[in-house]
DNA sequence: TTTCAGGCTTAACAATATTTAACTCCGAAT
DNA sequence: ATTCGGAGTTAAATATTGTTAAGCCTGAAA
């Protein structure tokens, strides 16, 4: 998609809702007026399972009443048609300049991991003087698994990430490095990768 | 000031420059026409002493080149007169929300239950060195038992906030897991998870 | 160009987690 | 007291995850 990002578009709510269900997405585009589950009951359920993801309503309608309701349910942001699609790309990224943290987090060359030091542009994993040298995907799941610390990893988005599709053997590939890494990280009890049966694997520290 | 907030008032840009570099604040709601520093200017001045506190555009000119000006600056949000003061406070409440995030969701960690330690982290139940691990389902479903502790956790929200659907099968599931709970707190007769019937379940503690 | 080692994937099987099923029990309303 | 739907329990079935090892590919050394 233009601009960059990955986008998915659903010709009615309840498809929207199962499409959030499924996989990861960073921010939601709610239309209000929309077929089968209207824009707010869709962020309310939304809400119920993930209460932090950035929501934005559009509508034609511009009554006072539904801009308060929408912010009520949690809105980041309201928008009326017609918009422009610079305007609209201008506020998401306002929203999600404030979101992601993940900027900091990206950024962030060195972890610290209990006992170890993990770097992750050298690939590094050292403990003390010993130093351990990781692979490549092994380096790059430990990122992921660290930008996400203490909170879940979702499988789709690190398969998506790192082996680009999601396909069942891939997911096989990413358990057979979540054991390698967690014998890597196994003399520090401080630091732990727990699965989320389901969802994906979150590290503890 | 009306709704709680601390708030100054600068008749021009100089004067709001000057205040904001004398006092702390979370928030600045610039108006674009103002006389001796419009503010774009005050904005760009701003950015560079502080790139991070939150920035609205209040405006009465409506002109698309104005609007996109003021998001390259790093504006959180844009507002054009006329405008209720509802919706500029649910704004204002949108964005402050993001920012003054500090993991109030994630709330508490552990729970106590009696002679158990519950770690929602981790996902454990301790009772002195004996730790037992509990499966996600187990720990979501006590998480949410110990969030409304002593009070009514419903079915349905139970069931749309864990298993997503609440169909008879998914309800079913959830009686198996209250099951799984009680016998894990058994040793602890002041703990209980009484149901009440047609509505749902009860933490006692 | 051939060989080899490292890195990654695939396969096979083991262990866990969750759901479904079958049946029993209980509480509220008639 | 009877009936019915919700709730409780256990076990079997299914799905997901964990682990080990074999196989395959590729880039660097010989």
């Amino acid at each position: 998609m233009a601009k960059g990002y990955d986008a998915s578009l659903f010709p009615d709510g309840e498809a929207a809702y199962k499409g959030f269900m499924r996989d990861h997405y960073d921010i939601c585009i709610l239309d209000i007026m929309m077929p089968k589950k209207d824009g707010f009951t869709l962020a309310k359920d939304i809400r119920i399972v993930n209460p932090d993801v950035p929501v934005i309503f559009l509508t034609a309608k511009n009554m006072k009443e539904d801009v308060l309701e929408g912010f009520k349910l949690g809105a980041d942001d309201y928008i009326t048609k017609p918009f422009s699609m610079e305007e609209l790309i201008m506020r998401i990224e306002a929203i999600l300049r404030r979101t992601s943290q993940e900027n900091l987090a990206n950024a962030q060359p060195v972890f610290t991991l209990g006992r170890y030091t993990f770097d992750t542009r050298k690939q590094t994993l050292a403990e003390g003087d010993e130093v351990v040298k990781l692979t490549t995907k092994e380096a790059d799941l430990l990122k992921l698994l660290c930008q996400n610390a203490n909170k879940i990893l979702e499988r789709n988005y690190a398969l998506k990430s790192i082996w680009i599709d999601d396909n069942y053997f891939n997911a096989r590939s990413m358990d057979v490095y979540i054991t390698k890494l967690r014998k890597h990280l196994s003399k520090e009890p401080t630091v732990e990768i727990i699965n989320v049966h389901g969802k994906g694997y979150k590290l503890i520290m």
